[in-house]
RNA sequence: GGCCCCGUCGUCUAGCCCGGUCCAGGACGCUAGGUUUUCAUCCUAGUAACACGAGUUCAAAUCUCGUCGGGGUCACCA
């Protein structure tokens, strides 16, 4: 049973249909229900709206407390519609006897069944407050005398959303823009029940690229394909907290918890907003830097390819060495991946094979070169091997190259430790492979120099 | 089509309620320059919008009306 509410405290809901895998749209909605209710110290119910047996499958009820879970919305719940036709029942029964809903005659229709329950329209005009569009007014009459039930067993949506948000003590329903032509009905019946309104709030749609309400043709809709590509939970929350809300300063960049402290409602936006995977990535590259070294670790070392873990001198510790390489270079963890297949990564974990005609910068003769390199490696000497630090190895040959011409000096330097000519710079690699295998690379260049002279 | 909702840079948006401080601010993207050689990062600069028309007013992105445009919804689905 849904847990009895105390006086004045926000519950609000979220009610999917397992019909299919959460997708952008609603968990944007779930958090918007969420960010409200914790503003407010409330909390979310979490209802599987699944009356509809044929079309419901427990796999994507699945999928969605996945979904929630991941993002780190908490709720009370799961409560199922299947499993209380008998409270809906005591409803329609009430309703029957009061007059306000009857059983219609349906077998000169086209109908699937011969009889149905059908609410008696008083068709008049029905008046709501909606927390972010204002008033709004609707005239009943064109909505007939919808159906309800298909019997006392079988409640239909609007029958048995309205029994259970009043049931759960719902005080707010914050959904989607689309369900604001359901609202009159639902107020109709609710009238008809003797029953408080909660307050509602339509929040505006995601729209596809198209400018189209974002559905399965856009492509990645599908919270869990973001989640497979590597963006983190609190980017997630944070880019769609974006979408269709702005704080009341210019602040971009939140924390879960710092988002619950700055979210009202009277701050959403009207109008629809397009989904933009560039600034989900960008966003979510912020929340890469925030983490720990610990944090990110864990998670670099998960996305590592095969291929790349049976290189020769792959190591854990060489993995955490190159931590600020990836840290630098990545907006979703699967970039990592990405690092992997563009042949950015093999020179972490095995010597790199070139030829020696790229090593030299420019016109610099590979007798020349070779000199630079050496001298760089007897400096490197002095740097301790177990405090190899990118800004004490950078310190020690810094002058040097300085005198000579940065790019005579660190050009070769860094192509002797990557065998690339584009790649991060030599101070992080040589901090990321170690001072022995970096003077190592270094003397490989030098004797592939000497044999070109 | 009826009903309902919406309309500021390419995108997300601030400003609109309480008209002047907005020849419209921030961010993403893009372009250019810069920083410790390349790539990446970072920094700086630039780019670009009040849908249109009328009205009210000394003054309108902000108020009013109309037009146009977009979206949602019209099930014995949710």
């Amino acid at each position: 049973m849904p847990k009895k509410s105390l006086q004045n405290e926000v519950v609000t809901r979220f009610p999917p249909s397992p019909t299919g895998n959460l997708h952008i749209g609603a968990a944007r909605t779930a958090l918007f229900n969420w960010l409200f209710a914790k503003h407010h110290d409330g909390r979310v119910v979490l209802r599987f709206e699944d009356t509809d047996v044929a079309r419901s499958d427990k796999k994507y009820a699945e999928n969605i407390k996945e979904g929630l879970e991941w993002l780190g919305i908490d709720y009370d719940g799961p409560y199922w519609q299947s499993e209380r036709t008998d409270i809906y029942k005591g409803y329609i029964e009430k309703l029957l006897e009061s007059g306000a809903v009857y059983v219609s005659d349906e077998s000169k229709s086209e109908g699937d069944r011969d009889e149905v329950i059908r609410f008696k329209n008083p068709n008049k005009i029905i008046t709501f407050e909606d927390m972010i569009r204002g008033e709004i007014s609707v005239d009943t009459t064109d909505l007939g005398d919808f159906v309800i039930a298909k019997s006392v067993d079988e409640p239909l949506y609007h029958l048995a959303v309205v029994v259970d948000d009043h049931e759960m003590g719902i005080t707010n329903v914050i959904r989607g823009d689309e369900h604001i032509a359901n609202t009159p009905r639902q107020l109709l019946l609710l009238e008809a029940m003797e029953v408080t309104p909660p307050t509602y709030a339509h929040i505006p749609l995601i729209l596809g690229d198209d400018g189209k309400k974002l559905s399965k043709r856009h492509g990645a809709t599908g919270l869990d394909v973001y989640r497979d590509m590597g963006v983190l939970p609190e980017g997630m929350i944070n880019y769609l907290s974006l979408l269709g809300w702005h704080p009341s300063d210019d602040q971009e960049i939140f924390t879960p918890k710092e988002l619950i402290a700055a979210f009202t409602i009277d701050r959403v936006q009207k109008s629809p907003a397009t989904f933009s995977k560039e600034k989900l990535r960008w966003v979510n590259r912020q929340h890469i830097l925030e983490m720990t070294e610990e944090e990110f670790y864990d998670e670099v070392k998960g996305q590592i390819p095969a291929d790349i873990t049976k290189l020769p001198q792959y190591h854990l510790d060489r993995v955490r060495a190159s931590l600020p390489i990836f840290r630098e270079r990545i907006e979703l963890l699967s970039d990592i991946v990405e690092m992997a297949e563009a042949g950015e990564m093999e020179f972490l974990f095995e010597a790199p094979d070139y030829g020696a005609g790229d090593i030299a910068w420019k016109d610099d003769t590979p007798e020349e070169t070779a000199s630079y390199l050496q001298k760089v490696a007897d400096l490197l000497d002095a740097v301790p091997a177990d405090d190899f630090a990118t800004e004490l190895v950078k310190d020690a040959v810094w002058d040097y190259a300085s005198e000579i011409g940065r790019g005579n000096v660190l050009w070769p330097t860094r192509f002797a430790l990557s065998g690339q000519k584009q790649s991060p710079g030599p101070f992080m690699i040589a901090t990321a492979i170690g001072k022995e295998e970096t003077v190592s690379r270094l003397q490989t260049a030098i004797s592939k120099l000497k044999d070109e002279s």
